[in-house]
DNA sequence: TGATGTGAATGAGTTCACAGCC
DNA sequence: GGCTGTGAACTCATTCACATCA
């Protein structure tokens, strides 16, 4: 069952822990924004700052990559824009499928960040016979009937699935079926899917709950201050920073 | 039950690790779906199938919560879905407002996951005048000027941003200076907050682009060492010049 | 018997602190 | 002097395996 292809020791090592990863948009992002500003180079002091990280974390994440920055200095801004975009894949063309054209998918289809990132939304997929043909972002809707053909003719490999809870499975298993290995899920349900292909998903209300149960405990700190048990520090408490993600890729 | 030993730690271990309140969530989506079709009990094992996650950590996430489950037998459906209502805080009502109602604001309230959460939407508000009055999701778009009203008139502690990055920041000093203590971000940029309120972020781009990283991998790898176990359907690698190109990627 | 609950072992991720280089 | 790069220490999370108990 479990695909033990956890040896790695070809060429470099490329062993990018995952928590880096999911970092590595972050500070792409903010060295984006350095560079539109035509700052030549950046220590990871100032970056991480920018990212919302801490430094040490930031040089080790970097250390994965390569020996990038140069001692006293810094980093150089444009070189390394193109080493995480590289290493992210994103100086490739990514054509995603988004099916399900609700509120939640014309947004999605409207969201600027996708584009100017290498990706490009190759078709709008949705199972209402009214909205094909129907423009949203200036994409034609098309009916989930040709779903198939689309993937296969746009050699779509990632789909968004912004579909009501009780048809994100059936959804994915066609997606699946036609070729898509990585699934980013609106639907608030759990995928099932073969070996080899990779979920996230992104809940909005389960976000909301992580904060009501924080939300919570700050109330109740304020006037149960009789427990024992509680070290009274804020234990890790407040800021979770921009951090804070959980690990939601479940190669299946 | 003839031993006195009567189990109820619930409100006194508060060291729940942040990964489990993460997935707490996730489990009550699980015993709400097996509530609703009347499962009287169920085992760790089916309910980790059900969630997602393996049986061990299951187990070891309600170990946090208290002894609620039966050896032998398996967990009370209706008691846990208690039980972890009242750890996560929903079983009181939390107001929150939406700012910014362009599509994912206006998805946002629309969004039935919410209310049956105990989140109630109190407020729409957009920096738009046009939009002032004109309803989404049934409730009337009020303007930014009344937001610190709002949040009074309320008790809103929790807030969510859906604005554009630009106009992020100052929404969320304007919500924190008014009483928020609790903020789902899901504009493209870091929020500097002070100390005691959570910041929680939903980054749209940056899941597709971990997703690109694990695609980009998995291309590498069909031409490297065979693994075999990966049928991997042929996905469109259409773009497989890794390198040589130059950054085709961000304005340069 | 058949499940939970949990110490112990393992692994992943973060932070420290300083050697190494510019 | 200043800043990167990284072993080592440490903290947090997952998994194992089994004692425990209805």
């Amino acid at each position: 069952m479990a695909t033990g292809r956890t040896h790695r020791p070809a060429t470099r090592s490329r062993g990018i822990p995952e928590a880096t990863v999911a970092r590595l948009p972050l500070y792409l992002r903010a060295l984006t924004a350095l560079s539109e500003r035509s700052v030549p180079t950046v220590s990871s002091e100032e970056l991480a700052a920018a990212a919302g990280v801490n430094s040490a974390k930031l040089r080790k994440d970097f250390s994965y990559l390569g020996s990038y920055g140069t001692r006293g200095v810094g980093y150089d801004v444009e070189y390394l824009v193109y080493q995480i975009s590289r290493e992210l894949g994103l100086t490739q063309d990514w054509p995603v499928v988004i099916v399900g054209i609700g509120n939640l998918g014309a947004a999605l289809a409207n969201y600027g960040g996708f584009a100017s990132r290498g990706f490009r939304v190759a078709a709008l997929i949705d199972a209402d016979p009214a909205m094909a043909g129907k423009p949203v972002a200036g994409i034609p809707v098309r009916h989930t009937d040709e779903l198939e053909k689309i993937i296969e003719d746009n050699g779509v490999s990632i789909g968004v699935i912004a579909t009501p809870a009780g048809a994100a499975q059936q959804v994915c298993d066609r997606l699946v079926a036609a070729g898509v290995t990585s699934i980013l899920n609106f639907a608030p349900t759990v995928l099932t899917v073969p070996d080899g292909v990779d979920v996230r998903k992104v809940d909005l209300s389960i976000e909301l709950q992580i904060l009501a149960f924080h939300e919570q405990r700050k109330a109740g700190e304020e006037t149960a201050s009789g427990d024992g048990a509680v070290p009274a520090k804020r234990a890790g408490a407040a800021n979770q920073g921009p951090d804070g993600d959980v690990p939601a890729v479940m190669p299946a």
